[in-house]
DNA sequence: CCCTAATTTAATAGCACTATTAAATTAATC
DNA sequence: GATTAATTTAATAGTGCTATTAAATTAGGG
């Protein structure tokens, strides 16, 4: 239990939160969020102006979110290039778990209004970029030392990212498809997590000859 | 040069097409879909009776033959698997290229009205199903020969396409992101869809040992 | 209890859009 | 050239939405 009742803000908040992520920007009315929030629907306006800026301040705070969790998962040290890396697609598999609807959401929104990005990429600030730097370091050092076939950074991690997202952008689409419950939906996910894994270790490291 | 001039309808239906692969269903209007046309908007819905209508007979079409290619990129025989498999991931690629906004709007229109897929589904027919199979037993059979490490061709599948569209749909956010020109773009698709090959092809290929 | 500020509501202006209708124009046929 | 059908337009009903304004209500501090 928190220290006090929710104020009537945050209520709005969450709900706008919760509805822009099912349904997205587009779809989703400020009527609508009033109406799950159980207020007038020009509560919503006093507190937030509008709804662009309702929904910037949202998505703002989870793309930073999920950027610096992202980045977090990489700076554990004592493991082994191999180890980490199994890691990173771990964690950022189980990340996306956590905000299953954030790639689709990144994706759409960016889409219908790319000025955005330029926005948002001084807010994230230098984070990526130093995870990046680390990540290319170690593996061009493996990959002198033969142990990883040639590949850069750039291209281990858009192949990652694709494995990873696209499963759950396409999640809902393969659910109705298939017919999936929500158990065949985890096993699924499970199997996929070790899938992805193996098939980013199989594609770069380099067996040793027995 | 076609043989009559193009038809108002004709001409209505191709910047339906484009607008729509432009722009997605929600932010193309029949208002703009007219302009572009050069005919009043009413004009539109006397051919198409409804806008809905209208997406769905392009989108149909072009998702078919989509799909159509797709299977037909899997029915040349005189190939050893790895090259047919090669073949694959470029042509599915390459197919992509033609249509690089498919992807994009498969997956928001099928976000926005999933129920659409089922009718699809039967469109379809058993093409798709077949192809999985033809795929599915020459695999097994790389397997049992310990050319191929295990894996499922629903695996293999999911991965490719992965890798694929995720490229194609990240694209427009990572130009502007990264402020690609034309041919820098250019050259990353083609240094990706080589990168893609080699991606899969090293995660299931087992090397002999020398 | 009164005053003031914060919160909430009711009402509505105004926009963009889809779809329909009836009328006008063009083309085709006899 | 008159008649009919096909094409195109003008006008508009109707919907659902965002945003604003002014008024009403609630809560807190003196």
């Amino acid at each position: 239990m928190s220290e006090h009742n929710k104020t009537m803000e945050e209520t709005i908040f969450e709900n706008a939160e919760r509805l822009f992520f099912e349904k997205g920007f587009a779809l989703t009315s400020t009527v609508e969020i009033a109406q799950a929030s159980g207020c007038n629907q020009a509560l919503v306006h006093y507190y937030f102006r509008t709804k662009e800026n309702l929904f910037n301040t949202i998505f703002e705070k989870k793309f930073k979110q999920f950027f610096q969790y992202t980045f977090d998962l990489y700076t554990q040290t004592e493991f082994t290039f191999a180890e980490k890396l199994e890691n990173l697609i771990r964690s950022h598999f189980n990340l996306i778990v956590k905000m299953p609807r954030l790639p689709y959401l990144i994706i759409s929104e960016f889409t219908r209004a790319p000025e955005r990005l330029k926005a948002l990429r001084e807010k994230l600030g230098d984070s990526l970029g130093q995870m990046f730097l680390a990540l290319e370091k170690e593996l061009q050092a493996e990959v002198e030392a033969g142990r990883v076939r040639p590949i850069s950074a750039f291209d281990l991690l858009i192949s990652i990212v694709s494995l990873n997202i696209t499963l759950f952008v396409l999640l809902p689409i393969g659910t109705q498809l298939l017919d999936l419950d929500e158990q065949k939906v985890q096993q699924l996910l499970e199997h996929r997590r070790e899938e992805h894994v193996s098939f980013v270790l199989n594609s770069i490291l380099i067996q040793k000859a027995p």
